[in-house]
DNA sequence: ATGAAAGCGCTAACAC
DNA sequence: GTGTTAGCGCTTTCAT
């Protein structure tokens, strides 16, 4: 492999200013630079990240650390911090929770230490008070991404906002026999059907995890009850609206005009499903963690990060719902 | 951060000691070793991965090279290849070609040039032949999964025996007039069919790519042709083969009655579809792709790899496949 | 079995 | 703007 002193013979300077040259850091003629890359290039030198990160206390390597890696949110969120890093030069170590137990206890207290990552992305985990005081203890950036994590500098959607919109959607069709399935995102429901003078009554929220097979379930359930039969339902995921909407198909009822369904996230699968729902573009968020990092990391080259920015999210209507039957 | 040096005061040894009793290589007694590990533990001594890597050559990480992650498939290799990388003490660092254009290049011009991994592993990837000989140039452990890679040792599953095994469950019933979508597992599709004795159409042969929606688009067009209309479809994945599932219900038929589906992957979505498949188990396939290299990388600590086994695969019977109709 | 010493390949002060 | 020098924190000979 070729080192930093054949590319200082070939460009006729010294290590130092080839070191200079190459990472911008320091002065350098721009006859010189000129010389170093070409001679860098000639020979197909790339810097030994490890000799470089051992000298310069800095790693242009990022940690991720996901709870789940095989569903949309998370491998989006990863695609999207994939890139943004790719594109400023910094790579990307995947730390999976999914094993549990012992692995996840050495994510946190042996590969996370070995000083191979600049900062951290946590993203949507819910984590011990160990486990975040092993985070703020590394005394590196850190963002958190949809998740509750109270004491880490977090990228937050408004879910409050989020659920309230996906709401006031099936409101203003005129749908007042709602039917919120999902956990976390009840509160903006509550509000909306509140502001609205309704009645929220405890069956109509049902909690479930956020899988397509417990949408289904729950929405079989409701929608087949004699009496109090939704003539909507807002489920926090597309998958479990997607579940949802299966369901009504086997009872024979049809989406959207006995039953509207709207979600949230715009999955990959929802425009297939005609699905309305509340776009979260969890790409876009894993691009923003990575960009607020660099900045953090690099203050120089760029300007303030935007952390605090409220997240984006976006009512997308499609075939799913419409107008209650009269 | 508490360095090597604070270990060997603390355990009264030398640091090359320390080094030694931690790192497993050189002979250490055990009793030095006792003492070397407490020391280190009270002290929550790590070594700096980026020290040890320059001193010793040996990085202690895997690339991993997918051409998307947001599919099941690819995250799913991931998942199972960062578990047992994990269980090693190695990371897994991501390289997500989806990008495309100057960030692919980079990817193998730069990211792994800089020698942040020991060995790679290259999923489902069709690479140019510069790409190619970029990674062979890296003269590291290389392991390709599911892709065709001619010149990278490769764990590879028998794709024609899938297709025949998928095929032969769908003749084995009854069924004559079959057909296929997808592509590159045609071979044992027609394999099987010439087998049986059964001319095999070109129009029974669709190629498409492998999401919901064209599974859900090829079979609706063939389920609606007039004249023949196929009883059985077997679809290259389980997502297509889902998509083939809701064309048949839009339809009006039913599944298995009267048209029978079978996919490959299993799926995590395969089981709430009911559908008859061949599972391939990616997650598997990661694991011992990382095991593989774990093992060329450590040759004294494990066993031979277990390269060139064929990869498992498993008939799953579930309800979308049946005799068809007299 | 253990310690001393010489790097691994770079970067960052410090000189000029 | 550029060269010289001294590390970064380990691992690994080479002694003993």
């Amino acid at each position: 492999m070729v080192g930093i002193d054949e590319v200082a013979r070939l460009a006729g300077v010294s290590a130092a200013t080839v070191s200079r040259a190459l990472s911008g850091n320091g002065s350098v003629s721009a006859g010189t630079r000129a010389r170093v890359e070409s001679a860098a290039n000639d020979l197909h030198y790339v810097v030994s990240s490890n000799a470089s990160s051992l000298a310069s206390g800095r790693t242009r390597n990022v940690g991720v650390v996901v709870p789940h890696l095989n569903r949309w949110f998370f491998s989006s969120v990863v695609e999207g911090a994939e890139r943004a890093l790719l594109r400023n030069g910094y790579d990307l170590t995947l730390y999976n929770l999914s094993g549990g137990g012992d692995e996840r206890r050495s994510v946190f207290d042996h590969f996370l230490r070995r000083r191979r990552v600049d900062a951290v992305i946590a993203v949507a985990l819910e984590l011990t008070t160990d486990e975040i005081s092993g985070l703020l203890a590394l005394d590196k950036p850190l963002v958190g991404l949809g998740g509750p994590l109270a004491e880490v500098p977090s990228l937050e959607i408004d879910e409050i906002a989020i659920a309230r919109l996906a709401t006031e959607h099936l409101l203003m069709l005129g749908h007042t026999a709602i039917l919120h399935i999902g956990s976390h995102r009840r509160t903006g429901f509550q509000q909306a059907m509140t502001a609205a003078g309704l009645p929220v009554a405890a069956e109509s929220m049902i909690c479930a995890d956020f899988t397509m097979a417990n949408g289904y379930a729950h929405a079989k359930q409701a929608l087949g009850h004699p009496h109090h039969r939704p003539t909507a339902i807002f489920a926090a995921s597309d998958e479990m609206a997607i579940g949802a909407t299966l369901a009504a198909r086997d009872l024979g009822l049809s989406v959207p005009k006995d039953v509207s369904i709207v979600g949230i996230d715009d999955h990959e699968l929802a425009d297939f499903f005609q699905l309305t729902t509340v776009a979260q573009f969890p790409e876009r968020q894993g691009e923003l963690a990575a960009e607020t990092l660099i900045a953090q990391l690099e203050p120089s080259r760029h300007e303030e990060p935007a952390l605090r920015v409220p997240l984006p999210f976006e009512l997308i209507v499609r075939s799913s719902t419409a107008r209650p039957l009269e």
